[in-house]
DNA sequence: AATTCAGATCGATATTTATCAGTCTTTTAC
DNA sequence: GTAAAAGACTGATAAATATCGATCTGAATT
């Protein structure tokens, strides 16, 4: 199966290095010492890698599959901030502030985990200020990425959202017009703010229209350019 | 004038280091080092201290008055992030990004603005680990208050979003149950993503049943227990 | 004191969105 | 191979929210 083989390629962080651009600003001594506190747990779909609430011990990065980042909003319902691809860096939010999860990841696929000790990590931080550098460079941009989130949610409406949505899995996720969804219809509705019927309903009006196409989870973009239009007018 | 006096006793960042928990951790050298690229301007009530898109510069610290940051969303809507107040750090969002402004920043107040040279702070973030570390834990917390608020955006209805918003003002900004709002009504409905008209009703509400005590700009909460349960009933 | 103007306010109405109650599919379980 | 369960879908209805038009208020200006 390709994705264990994948798995399997990643050992430890000497080779992560090539893969995960924050790392490649580490020495060998310091990759070694993050390599020693690693460890590699497979999850499969549906399974809750770690849970909003619970104490956060460790970093996390996916070798393989998907995963979706949420928080649990009011009355049992989740927001999906994002979704997770192999070699992101997941669960800076609480290295340095109350050592809590501030949001639940859960597996959309089989996927595997690598877990890095937040001890370790910080260190690095410590002694390595391009690591630092990065580090910061990522977080500022998750911030950007939460602004437009925001105006997303709570400007737009419901075809600006789905519009936003699918630009933002066919652009960040999927990096192609034509992908196999690993989101339920539920999920799609919690990655955009809206209740279940509702998403259903617009995807279906996009399928009608021409602007996708949907048959289960196989989903194609057809006319991107006029998505953007969509998210543009709300 | 009390503002006045209190700008005047900023007259360099070695002063600051005892406000600002962030420059706390710095020698006197790189203090030294800040307070030379830095210089004030003053703000009268409505102005704009920075503008979204424009390229970003410096960094930014008021001394006196209150300034709202927002983000210019879709038909020249406003969402207002947050409220700021003298000696917090503003402008990180760009400072390895893009090097442009991805929000606004406007006078709420008269204010007086300290700015710092981009790259004298970026300087300091490499030589001196304790403030990357600071300046780490200051992102990290901002994006766990940007799920807060994505939570309160996107699934709670007007009256949890207005009292999430009399939370926030009472609790982070003005830190009473009794203060003089900054915010204009418009205001207030660009903080918890409603249409003026809507905001102006729910505060309507809100004080006829005793919760706050709402008079022009005078806000007085009767009730802080109430506006939790709203809150958190969504 | 009269005029202007911006903000605040409010009721009526229109629009958007959620909910509900079914039906229909597809997968899973035995 | 059939039953059961989960997910997808749909139309009708209800609830939430925005919009519009009009009035009202208080401050600033003349």
């Amino acid at each position: 199966m390709a994705k264990f083989s994948k798995s399997d390629n990643c050992k430890n962080c000497l080779d992560c290095n090539m893969r995960i651009p924050m790392l490649s600003t580490l020495t060998q001594p310091e990759l070694i010492e993050l390599n020693a506190s690693r460890f590699e747990v497979k999850f499969k779909v549906g399974e809750t890698i770690f849970k909003q609430g619970t104490s956060a011990t460790h970093l996390l990065i996916l070798t393989t599959g998907l995963a979706k980042l949420y928080v649990e909003g009011v009355q049992d319902k989740q927001l999906i901030i994002r979704i997770i691809k192999p070699w992101e860096i997941i669960g800076q939010a609480s290295l340095y502030f109350d050592n809590r999860h501030h949001y639940s990841i859960a597996a959309l696929d089989n996927t595997t985990a690598c877990f890095i000790e937040i001890g370790a990590f910080k260190k690095v931080i410590q002694t390595n200020h391009l690591f630092a550098e990065e580090f910061i460079k990522n977080c500022t941009q998750k911030g950007i990425f939460s602004f437009e989130k925001m105006v997303s949610l709570s400007q737009k409406q419901m075809h600006g959202r789905i519009a936003d949505g699918l630009i933002y899995l066919s652009g960040r996720v999927y990096e192609d017009l034509n992908f196999n969804l690993h989101l339920s219809r539920q999920d799609v509705a919690d990655l955009t703010g809206m209740s279940k019927d509702s998403a259903i309903r617009i995807l279906k009006e996009f399928h009608n229209e021409g602007i996708i196409e949907l048959d289960g989870r196989k989903l194609k973009i057809l006319n991107f350019e006029q998505l953007e239009r969509i998210s543009e007018t709300g």
